[in-house]
DNA sequence: TTGTAAATTACAACCGATTGTGTAAATTAC
DNA sequence: GTAATTTACACAATCGGTTGTAATTTACAA
């Protein structure tokens, strides 16, 4: 059974009667090589069927082309376009994607952000995990200047290149577009972990002092998980209250989804009876009756600056330099779950 | 400034005085090597800060404990939950996972299938890109024994493993629940291409055929792209015809979702004058008003089968062997918008 | 024709882990 | 106490490109 070996340089070589490293140089237009040499290697290989072997390159070189993405999980459309901005960027600079899940959880962060390290990425975007609260599993790419982009859910004292949207001021749009439509008593469903959802609380806190309006416990629900039922079991809680919010603005659009929903099971009317804003522009805020209002978060985008952040500091990182933030707009998007004017 | 040099074999042998040879076997705890001297090196090793370069490793071995997932997009939800229970189930076995988007082009996913195959993957799994008629590209996996699993969209006449569901089954059923349901003129929305398209609408054909209700050219819409402005423009177009269906049978949840809207929009009423059902079970079905009746699609469980697949056959491979195709259950989701009994 | 610069190609070390084989030391057998 | 095993580790080749430097050839002017 003859086993189809691989064809190498050496093969090449051979066969032309040139050195490997004639061959290797050929191979990428070094300008040392004449074009004669160069057409004729070409051929050659590609009559041979030659594959180059990128391990070995990146053994050599101590570099990848390959682009770590740690997240956690692929299958939210936030981190799914997300990825998909980030991999047709690196596509167009030869540059792989390598994806992995971190469930939220901190352990297998750590364990990932390890495993990427040893198959020497070129770089690495990450978009922490719920549970992670330090982050010196990532010193070691910034010791070895590995160039690191944290995405949306990004650490608070870490000095590495950041990619996110302004959490504050979006939540303070949000809430603002509640008042404009005449809500006087504001409800906001949140999650409580990270700095994210603080950041977003803290705009609606601050819209609602603006406004004189009441701030109350009862009116904040804080989810320990970012699902539909738990939005559904804050939502009815919140529609339970003696007095009730006539304004919702969910940190999520799967809440505010939710929240929808459960006001329609009640006979409430959306956005009549009350007003709803979501976060994220998620499919499903096109869908739900009435369509949801909601906060863009500028997923591709994020990924695309992301990764071009990543291929512009490949080799010119320098440790201790501050990296620069990277703050992406957000847009209001007015649907039917709010629109009372 | 001090590079931060890698730590490898080397400088843990020479710390302990000891053969690169033994310091690579003990760290996988080689039977050959005592108790005493595994600890020692261990401890040693985690000290020093050792990271193991798997580009090393994988050139020696020519295996790189990677699978290569090509898929046309990782932002549709059957995709980003196959990738899920591909790297769910992967990274149990300490497999990483590298994730490459055809975008449905050929070309692409002729160049990723080179780049995969380049970066010596243990595996591949594959969903083909809606323009690929031609495969030969997977050859080269398949004539070096490298585990090729397609998934879903498979190709028809290649000897390879497929984890896919029984898409003329699914469309039976689909269609014979409509008609179950009372509904006497049944449209289908189809897209164009592909055999897994095909496929349901020949269940849809052969269920028409054996209740006896009318095939017309007119009530089978072949999309170009499975998008939500499609599905939109079918739904018009069947809605809109002289002798109207009540019943529509969409191969995909997003065309599905489209004609519910499409029939609330024109006053008719659904189920009771359209019962509409879908194909996927995305979670824009749940959220749809009335829910939609689907077709369950197990992404996250074909994904799991997929990795086991190429996990179970990474070394015992052989070439001309006949490879298994698994077929996964489908069920009808009986949902408020076809629900007339 | 000779000399010098430029163009082209060859040589060989290197990246870091793996592994077949060889060998010295330790243990057991008789 | 010596031979036969067993145990524990060392040596060195290997995977396949890459790259600094040396060597050779070519080109062209003097």
């Amino acid at each position: 059974m003859e086993e189809n070996k691989d064809v190498t340089i050496y093969d090449i070589a051979e066969r032309l009667n040139l050195a490997t490293s004639t061959i290797s140089r050929a191979l990428k237009d070094h300008p040392t090589i004449s074009e004669k040499t160069i057409k004729k290697v070409k051929k050659t290989a590609e009559e041979m069927g030659y594959v180059p072997n990128t391990l070995a390159a990146g053994l050599r070189g101590n570099k990848t082309n390959t682009i770590g993405v740690l997240i956690p999980t692929v299958t939210q459309p936030f981190l799914s376009s997300l990825i998909s901005g980030i991999e047709i960027t690196a596509q167009k600079s030869g540059y792989y994607v390598i994806i992995m899940q971190s469930h939220d959880s901190y352990e297998e962060e750590v364990s990932m952000a390890k495993s990427l390290y040893s198959s020497r990425v070129s770089g690495i975007i990450c978009s922490l995990a719920m549970q992670t609260r330090d982050t010196s599993h990532f010193d070691q790419f910034v010791s070895n200047n590995i160039p690191l982009v944290f995405v949306d859910r990004v650490p608070k004292n870490f000095n590495t290149f950041r990619v996110i949207i302004d959490n504050y001021a979006a939540g303070y749009k949000a809430t603002k577009h509640l008042i404009d439509q005449g809500c006087t008593r504001i409800a906001h469903i949140t999650a409580e972990f990270g700095n994210l959802y603080n950041e977003r609380k803290r705009g609606y806190l601050d819209a609602l002092k603006e406004y004189d309006l009441p701030i109350e416990d009862e009116l904040i629900v804080n989810l320990a998980a970012v699902t539909y039922e738990e939005g559904e079991r804050a939502s009815n809680q919140l529609l339970s209250l003696a007095n009730r919010p006539d304004g919702i603005f969910s940190a999520g659009d799967i809440m505010g989804v939710s929240a929808v929903q459960c006001a329609k099971k009640r006979g409430i009317k959306v956005p009549e009876e009350l007003a709803v804003i979501g976060f994220n522009n998620d499919p499903i805020s096109q869908i739900i009756d009435p369509n949801l209002s909601t906060i863009t978060h500028p997923a591709a985008k994020m990924g695309e600056m992301s990764a071009e952040i990543i291929l512009k500091n490949l080799n010119s990182l320098k440790k201790d330099e501050v990296k620069e933030i990277t703050f992406l707009n957000t847009e209001v998007l007015i649907r039917e779950s709010s629109k009372r004017k």
